[in-house]
DNA sequence: GTCTATAAGAGGATAGAC
DNA sequence: GTCTATCCTCTTATAGAC
């Protein structure tokens, strides 16, 4: 790792670019409208260049799911150092960061039931691993704070950890930046409380 | 609207098959991947016939998402006429009804701000009528909630409204059907425990 | 209005020179 | 590895006969 040539890092710079590219592209646009033309372009070198880097277009995206869940299990991280936090103090940190980092333009959208992308993306060990060690991670806070008293011991722990990947996609956020008349940290604080505590008054 | 000839009868028959057929398909796989030729062989005609009843593919589409947008306003009724009921339980009877909705796969998803309809139903009248419409009967029974006490009065009427609009494309209820552990009725139990409850317990 | 056949164009992927 | 130019498939949309 430590001694790579300069065309290696040459290489390693513009695959980082390429990647950022993306995530950005499909935070905004998502798979499908997004072209490989488009992610040319807005790197600034040719298609066939990038097939060059990438094999496929699906090859491309899953790239890109990878970092961007790399970045949660960097949060993840963060928050196992917090040796005072509770388990739920944890889960709302890492939700909380998924909320901005989607209001941010930053988190591409995770693939649907009915997505194309969801084969590839199951076929590619990158993504699963990653996505596996989120899983393990966040099911074991959210089976903590059941024990703890602090979620809703009635729900299947997968229930909720699906509910909090769910955050990522929320359509809620975008809908209220749109209107133009809240603050980020406005938009945030009302989907968090809508998450944890619900539409309806807390007695 | 009475009298029809024969000929007209069939022609909105046909249409109402055509608009079925849409609506199933943009739940099962949303509008870009939905191919014309696939709505034309579904509904068991020629591609060009289609076209003799729809002037584009987002014509097909907008009038898909304008009878769900009817449906939705059906159950609005349904619940208006209930006289006892209070503002709360008509907004999670029609919660309710999207949930079940979506899970018989016949929710076709609504547009996020990224997607390619969305201009094209924002200039489509019977769309955005219906919307209002909506809008404003859910608005209302949102105030009337919040003034009763039993919804958070802390959040805006607006991000309640859009956190019930977002159930109707809520990725946890395919996840948890996935799974394939849960009975339907028991995973909108939850979804819909999580939407007004939330995932915190409750003291 | 329905069909077959085809135009028109977008977009993923590749050939081959440098 | 980068480029230009091209291929090829898929998809929207239409022409024209019946």
């Amino acid at each position: 790792m430590s001694r790579l040539s300069f065309r290696q890092k040459t290489h390693l710079v513009r695959e980082d670019a390429i990647v950022n590219t993306v995530m950005r592209l499909l935070a905004e646009k998502g798979y499908d409208p997004m072209t490989v033309d488009e992610v040319a372009a807005d790197v600034g070198i040719a298609k066939a260049s990038l097939y060059k880097h990438f094999a496929s277009k699906e090859a491309l995206a899953a790239a890109a799911m990878e970092r961007a869940l790399g970045l949660a299990l960097d949060q993840v991280q963060v928050q196992q150092a917090l040796v005072s936090a509770s388990a739920m103090d944890r889960l709302k940190a890492i939700t909380r960061w998924t909320l901005q980092t989607q209001l941010a333009g930053a988190m591409p959208t995770l693939p649907a039931e009915n997505s194309s992308l969801r084969k590839a993306l199951i076929a590619h060990r990158g993504y699963m691993d990653r996505l596996m060690s989120l899983s393990d991670s966040l099911g074991a806070w959210i089976v903590q704070a059941q024990a703890d008293g602090a979620i809703n011991r009635l729900l299947p722990a997968e229930a909720v950890l699906f509910t909090i990947y769910a955050r990522a996609c929320d359509p809620v956020l975008g809908f209220l930046k749109a209107g133009g008349s809240y603050s980020d940290a406005q938009i945030i604080d009302w989907v968090m409380g809508t998450c944890f505590d619900g539409l309806a008054a807390r007695a």
